[in-house]
RNA sequence: UGGGGCGUCGCCAAGCUGGUCUAAGGCACCGGAUUUUGAUUCCGGCAUUCCUAGGUUCGAAUCCUAGCGCCCCAGCCA
């Protein structure tokens, strides 16, 4: 039997386990979920999870769930929680539903705990947290029992009672999994499930002093929502014993109902150039070298979005980087490129002159404008026209002129011919260094769309802006943050990750929007307050030799 | 070191119930064509080889054995 083709995309394990469980009859219907901890912003390493999970969700007709997981009030806030949220559904629009918590579960878990004690599959350790890291072993030698282990189960009910009811301080007791100190697995040595800490919760504010360890309320949350298929990465495989045993303890009791979900585990996204680890990343906003958590440059999902990166580039980049379990280090440029890709389809082309230099168009009358219909997107002609204006000076790319060119140089030079892109073509007379000015004379019969126009063949092609119809705006270029390839810290910053420049922009760029453009011959620029900044360069061959 | 993973082209990544694999696809790269963006697009090229060494077999990237390399685990973090 043929296996199903995903149009666009490749075949990779984790939808092979959803085609079994479907094509058993498992599941009717998949549900993923993406469960993010409120502490922090969501990055572009987190891009991958979240695609992965809401786009086999959407793939397979099921849901994806957008779960917090606030186990840990300590380091937890409602900021980050709303900063996550905006972000979600930025990526993925309308399928982004309303967030779930996990503290909504907390009653359904500490009834659980309950039952595990009841069960005898839990008890409460007394021991320091010294002595239970002591008490744990380690790679090579098992550990040994707690003294506490063998407590009876109404002490054990009696103390997780009095736990919850805040008898205790912070620390004096944990509820423990009861399952085997020589375990080689050390994640089986009796993995904490209970901590008690005196801690105001964002959502569920003074009505717990005991939480839930990650690891014990994950697997109940996914339980909870039914999720089918429990994506996670590489770093919890050596968890999946735990979250079965404890899945099925609670089936067993009738807490939970079968078919359970299953975890699997796929390796994160390591981008090279970037920095991912939060407390870096809070040091270059503490001490200024970046605008705040959404600077463009800043490798936030916010930041990516003022940047002008767009979810489909997104997109397109998890779909090129695949879904498999070998670690792997993705170039930088691949997300690039993806945006790239996705920006070139969709940005209308605009005029934009970054380093200006005037040229006056001496044969060319003094008040004369001249209204030029240009295209939007040369391969687009849907994507309509617009009029930009003409006149006898002009700004153009500085670089577009040479006194003495390089070999295979095609731009201005004395002597030489070029067009001006949609317009004339020009015949470059001097250039006139007190004025800091190129002269040029234009040649009527060659505008663009005329039926002369191709009377004179150039190889040279370069954009330009009426002097006089210019809109200066402020133009950022942003480049990469980090100039390494694995990044450390400060040390690696990239000192030209932004430049901020005058711009000289075809004056319809006055009332730009907020949808990405082209600068033609430079790359995409978004409006963002009050400027541009630019998301991507356009590819370069010249330049590279 | 005990346990858990992973090793297929420069970067990803299919394949892994053995033959259709002298190994898919994408990206990068190298040609060449088109082009009023040195952009885009298009066409062509790009692993007799699958970490290494043995073995099983008529036949192995796929099975077995032994090595080697890399990642993860000893939080009352997630």
């Amino acid at each position: 039997m043929n296996k199903p083709q995903h149009p666009g995309s490749t075949s990779n394990f984790i939808r092979q386990v959803i085609e079994a469980d479907l094509a058993s009859g498992k599941h009717v219907k998949i549900r993923t979920r993406f469960p993010p901890e409120p502490n922090g912003y969501l990055h572009l390493g987190h891009s991958k999870s979240i695609l992965l999970n809401y786009g086999l969700a959407k793939e397979y007709g099921g849901l994806c769930n957008l779960r917090f997981d606030d186990t840990n009030p300590e380091k937890e806030e409602q900021e980050y929680v709303d900063s996550i949220v905006d972000s979600v559904k930025w990526l993925v629009g309308e399928q982004a539903a309303a967030p779930l918590y996990a503290s909504d579960y907390f009653d359904f878990m500490y009834q659980c705990a309950e039952h595990l004690v009841e069960s005898g599959n839990a008890y409460v350790d007394s021991q320091s947290a010294e002595e239970m890291k002591h008490n744990r072993g380690s790679f090579t030698q098992a550990g040994v029992d707690s003294p506490f282990r063998s407590r009876s189960t109404a002490e054990n009910l009696d103390l997780l009672k009095r736990m919850r009811a805040g008898e205790f301080p912070d620390g004096a007791h944990v509820l423990r999994a009861k399952i085997d100190m020589a375990s080689p697995n050390i994640n089986l040595r009796d993995p904490a499930l209970y901590r008690i800490k005196k801690e105001k919760h964002h959502r569920t504010g003074d009505k717990w002093c005991l939480y839930p360890m990650y690891t014990y309320a994950h697997p109940i949350e996914d339980a909870v929502e039914k999720i089918t298929h429990s994506l996670c990465t590489l770093e919890f495989e050596d968890q999946r014993p735990f979250y079965d045993w404890l899945l099925n303890k609670l089936a067993d009791g009738g807490l939970l109902e079968r078919p359970l979900p299953q975890q699997i585990e796929f390796a994160r996204l390591q981008l090279t150039h970037v920095l991912l680890s939060k407390r870096l990343l809070i040091k270059l906003v503490e001490e200024g070298h970046v605008d705040g958590w959404d600077d463009p440059r800043m490798p936030t999902l916010a930041g990516a979005r003022r940047r002008g990166y767009t979810p489909e580039g997104f997109r397109r980049f998890a779909e090129r980087v695949g879904v498999a379990k070998e670690n792997s280090w993705i170039d930088y440029s691949v997300l690039e490129d993806c945006m790239r890709e996705h920006l070139n389809e969709i940005a209308p082309r605009r005029m934009a002159v970054l380093d200006p230099l005037k040229v006056v168009v001496e044969n060319y009358p003094t008040d004369q404008t001249e209204e030029l219909l240009i295209p939007n997107h040369p391969q687009k002609p849907d994507m309509g026209k617009r009029p930009v204006p003409f006149s006898r000076e002009l700004w153009i790319e500085r670089d577009d002129y040479q006194d003495s060119p390089p070999k295979g140089y095609f731009r201005l030079f004395p002597g030489n011919k070029v067009r001006l892109r949609y317009a004339y073509v020009v015949e470059c007379v001097s250039y006139d260094k007190a004025a800091d000015t190129v002269r040029c004379r234009y040649l009527p019969e060659t505008r663009s769309g005329t039926p002369g126009s191709d009377s004179v063949k150039v190889k040279g092609n370069i954009h330009w802006v009426s002097v006089k119809h210019a809109h200066q705006a402020e133009v950022r270029l942003l480049d990469r943050l980090f100039k390494t390839e694995k990044p450390e810290g400060q040390d690696d910053l990239n000192p030209g990750s932004l430049k901020k420049i005058r711009a000289q922009l075809e004056s319809g760029l006055r009332e730009a929007g907020t949808e990405a453009v082209q600068f033609e011959r430079h790359g995409y620029f978004i409006a963002d307050r009050d400027g541009f900044n630019r998301t991507v360069t356009l590819r370069d061959s010249w330049q590279k030799t």
